[in-house]
DNA sequence: GCCAACCCATACGTTTTCGGTATGCCAATG
DNA sequence: CATTGGCATACCGAAAACGTATGGGTTGGC
């Protein structure tokens, strides 16, 4: 059973003629009769009658004309689905991210990409870092956004923005009053800590600041999330260290100042399977970065 | 685009490796892999990706494996469809019939039919003759029952069994009393008469067999219908003679009685399109043999 | 660290199939 | 009775597919 078959069977019965048809078909006649007795050979049973003013289809003819259009419908539409996935109009992208980033940029960054992929299904997932690591390892999301990026060989990696680190305090604190709060100010005073790499954005950046700058903080809890660091802060538990773009996500009751002298920041990363051959990253990533630009 | 290199695609894509699904092909690998790389070049995109271990789909593959794999089923499920259309498996029977024989025949043609081509879409029209014979030659039915036979060149018939024709009237007639008829007791009667061959199914031959013994009936009423014969029948208007199945739709209050020298019968025939390829044809006509012969 | 095994890709000759041209057959038409 | 329109058949050249032989790259074992 060729598709060729089926064409030509299909061009016949709507011309209700060989010679109607091999016309449209930009062919001669004589082959088109052929192939159409070889296709009638194959179901073994006429699928026209033949008359003195061309040919109509008998019931069986009609039977395999639905099916047929059907089919060839199906194996062109097959052919373009396949195109439209391989240039990225069409496709799956499942994006990984992280909370504190979801208030800073997914406002921007959906809008965005249902403007540039209108085509795309896409997929949102809010995942811990080692989450993000382990689901792109196993493609089950396309790219992951990340602060700071995932370091690893299989994946890689791209800038596309950084944030400044911010003291977080309840209002009602006496730092509060200042615009920005000099990093001697921090000495002793009590650390909400994210207590590792793969639970927060900032832990081991946080340290690498602190000593870097001879202050010390007594560790006053440890949390998973940035979520609970916050309400730490809030019930008055002591001070955190996070990304300036964890404010939009920041209760009422508590605020963010920059440090004084610490220029450091933490980038923020599109992060994907090197071998991933999806033609969205580089949409995404275009997408990403104009989402960040406005932060 | 070709169905034999979506079939081969198919392959690859289950057996997630050329050699494997050329194994299963009954083919070399070679061919396969280059049909495959025609296919690709076909859609412009890699389907699969190469590994050290075998191939696997890539997304654009996927896309086009989920239509592939339809489309493979809509044509062989159409080659299938028409073949059984043409032996008679499936398909499509309309069946006209006529009112005076729907209560004698359907009850037993209907579960007959079901049962000898039950893979078969069956439909019934009650038609008056002339309908009958439009829709036969227009191929809206396939058959008609009609008694008597149409005689029309374009169409082909079948005697399946015959009627007597009976006295119809009223339960209080005084004929009423008698097992059978004489011819002669008629003589004077007022009759209830269908006007036109193409009305009723006995009108002309009832004529003819009051003419061949001699007997007069004044008509009382000419009527459209069985139906309505039977009611004015009923009112007293007069007798009816009409063939002997009619009785099985005959109200309460009418009886039927034979007439005693008539050995005229109304001839119950199946009728359809000399052209028509149906095999359904030769198949009803058995089950009406059958239906009739329990009459 | 080299060799064997595995798997896909390429090359080339053979065979099948397809399409084009020429022509025949049949029925309807005037 | 000849002409026209439509499909079927015959034959030939061209294209496509298949098989065999072979190359190249990677994995895994000795």
């Amino acid at each position: 059973m060729d598709l060729r078959r089926l064409r030509y069977f299909v061009a016949v019965a709507e011309a209700r003629s060989i010679g109607k048809a091999a016309e449209r078909l930009r062919m001669a006649q004589p082959p088109l009769s052929v192939q159409i007795r070889k296709l009638e050979a194959e179901i073994g049973a006429p699928l026209f009658l033949r008359g003195t003013r061309g040919m109509d289809l008998t019931e069986a003819g009609q039977a395999l004309l639905a099916r047929a259009s059907e089919a060839l419908a199906l194996a062109a539409d097959g052919a373009e689905a396949a195109r439209a996935v391989a240039s990225g109009r069409r496709g799956r992208l499942s994006v990984g991210y992280m909370f504190v980033l979801a208030n800073a940029m997914l406002p921007r960054l959906i809008p965005e990409l249902r403007r540039a992929i209108p085509g795309v299904d896409l997929g949102f997932a809010e995942l811990s870092a080692s989450t993000r690591e382990a689901r792109l390892l196993d493609r089950s999301v396309t790219v992951a956004l990340c602060m700071p990026a995932i370091n690893h060989p299989e994946i890689q990696v791209a800038r596309i923005g950084a944030q400044p680190f911010m003291l977080v305090m309840p209002k009602s604190s006496p730092l509060a009053r200042l615009s920005s709060v000099p990093m001697a100010r921090l000495q002793g005073r009590p650390l909400i800590a994210l207590p590792h790499p793969d639970h927060g954005p900032a832990s081991s950046a946080v340290v690498a600041l602190l000593r870097r700058h001879q202050v010390v903080m007594p560790i006053a809890s440890r949390v998973e999330t940035v979520h609970s660091a916050m309400s730490l802060v809030l019930a008055g538990e002591g001070f955190a260290i996070l990304p300036a773009c964890a404010q939009l996500g920041a209760p009422r009751g508590i605020v963010f100042r920059p440090l004084r002298e610490a220029t450091d920041s933490i980038d923020i990363a599109v992060c994907w399977r090197r071998d991933s051959q999806s033609p969205l990253i580089k949409t995404f990533l275009k997408c990403a970065e104009k989402a960040v630009a406005r932060l």
